[in-house]
DNA sequence: GCTTATACATAATATTCTTATGTATATTTA
DNA sequence: TAAATATACATAAGAATATTATGTATAAGC
């Protein structure tokens, strides 16, 4: 795990590219994905992923739908056309950004997998 | 400019690693060096950087020593043995993270200038 | 003389996260 | 089969860290 501090700001975005790629998932479904692709080192705690995914939707980046399953319920959200926007927008600035931090740190730094 | 909330988090390992880099520099001059490194794409506010160098310096990671300039004071800040030991510890932390953020974003995130 | 740059600092406010708590169903394991 | 763990939602109190605004003062450029 990274001290929380690193990972504080990029929420948001990372929610906007997983739904955008995945096209819609459910809260829980979110967490277990980033778990994954993070081998563990991020793990979206609920008390923050909730509050995000509920302001996304008051902000009409992204629409839900209650779904059944057994006697349990999921909430999948799923991105509204602005959503899509910003989810464009955000991931630009993002790859921007992290351009940037490699200036910052050095270009070898996040390249140990390459 | 990037939206603030991406940069957020990663102040104390910008100034750390400028520390480390150039051995003393004073407030004012980091944010000018990092507004040059990034052109301008990342400008520290004064009301962030200052707190912080104050927290650095409360947990003992640097000391500050004053010179006038004229009539004019600078306040020069460089790291202590605790700060080099931590500046390694956060280095090496942000270039894991760097790492993990273009396995979330795609490879291409952040290659811009390659 | 006026504006901009240099140089420090702090306070009120906003944002965003952690930690704790609550509810409930489903599955695995001892 | 009882207990533990996983699935699945949610909110509230508090902490951390930034923004914005404000304050003080000297130096340089136009």
């Amino acid at each position: 795990m990274y001290s929380s501090e690193l990972i504080r700001g990029t929420l948001k975005t990372i929610v906007l590219k997983l739904l955008k790629e995945e096209g819609k998932m459910y809260g829980y479904e979110i967490t277990q994905k980033v778990k994954d692709l993070t081998a563990g080192k991020i793990q979206i705690t609920e008390g923050a992923l909730y509050p995000t995914l509920h302001s996304l939707e008051a902000e009409g980046f992204v629409t839900t739908e209650t779904v059944h399953i057994g006697r349990r319920v999921r909430k999948y959200y799923k991105l509204t056309t602005d959503g899509r926007a910003t989810a464009r927008k955000k991931l630009s600035e993002m790859a921007d950004f992290l351009g940037t931090m490699r200036i910052l740190f050095g270009s070898d730094a996040g390249m140990k997998h390459a």
